[in-house]
DNA sequence: CCTAATGTCTCTAGGAACTAGAGGTTCAAG
DNA sequence: CTTGAACCTCTAGTTCCTAGAGACATTAGG
């Protein structure tokens, strides 16, 4: 059994992150040590991973806490859980696109650098462009830039 | 010269996000109509544009800040600049990294979920599984972020 | 065994980036 | 000229944490 620190420590999350959890539900309410201090299983360590990892990449809490309903229900069909998982993918890949075209603008802004001036810089430009949207913005409102 | 109401149309942004931008600097004071009402013109639009991208990319507001400094100081000796846009793109290239471990990862889930139940799943051992991450934060390291 | 350092407890408050509401004014269509 | 949508300011609430205060628990060293 891990202390929480050595659980936040463990899992890449900070002490206070982790009594947020378990305050909204997300995590269950630990057991206690006889000096009533929290004290973590290796399943909490796994189940805290996941949130970690979901909200580094972008998962909104209220999305983890379904993801995570549908894990304890082991029975149910998948086909929820595949469907959360084809919508992120198809925004995941629009978000990479769009970096790309960003990192590409950076990139050029840091070699033309040398020795001149940022007259040129198109850093709004190239976000502005929504030709590289996913699709999730680019249905309910139009693009109008022209 | 457009009125907020369809600047945030255009740019998909919410009207109260606007005037919160402006509030805090990262969009200019708006010019006024005779009954004090908004008007933004099209450089405005494409501003908005490009904050709500970088938003949606997950860049923090200040960051958005430098981004922005960057193409409204067009004389600017490059040093500066050039220090921002290496910083950025140091940021960016570190976001892609992680959203392409989570590409495979969510494809690995929805491979794994073709017609199963969620016992074969595993939703929370994909991702909380650290051995799948391409950014790697170790067991002991908090994750990098930025 | 005692003590000092560190870790943990609860609670409250603050911060980032919005978002919603109240109560009033302005604009544009009929 | 009226009416309803869109606008104004201002305040307060939401989400997801993060920091601090003051008190109790645990552990390593002497």
């Amino acid at each position: 059994m891990l202390t929480i620190g050595k659980l936040g420590a463990a899992a890449g999350v900070k002490v206070p992150t982790i009594r947020y959890y378990e305050q909204i539900g997300l995590l269950p309410d630990a057991e206690r040590s006889t000096g009533n201090q929290r004290l973590y299983s290796r399943a909490v360590q796994d189940r805290l991973a996941f949130i970690r990892h979901a909200r580094e990449l972008g998962f909104p809490l209220d999305a983890i806490r379904d993801l995570l309903g549908l894990s304890d229900r082991p029975d149910q069909s998948c086909a929820e859980v595949d469907a959360i998982a084809r919508t992120q993918l198809i925004a995941v890949e629009g978000r990479i696109t769009r970096l790309q075209a960003l990192k590409g603008e950076l990139a050029r802004m840091v070699d033309h650098c040398a020795g001149g001036t940022i007259s040129d810089c198109r850093v709004i430009e190239v976000l502005g462009n929504h030709a590289h949207c996913a699709a999730d913005h680019g249905r309910h409102m139009p693009c109008v830039s022209e």
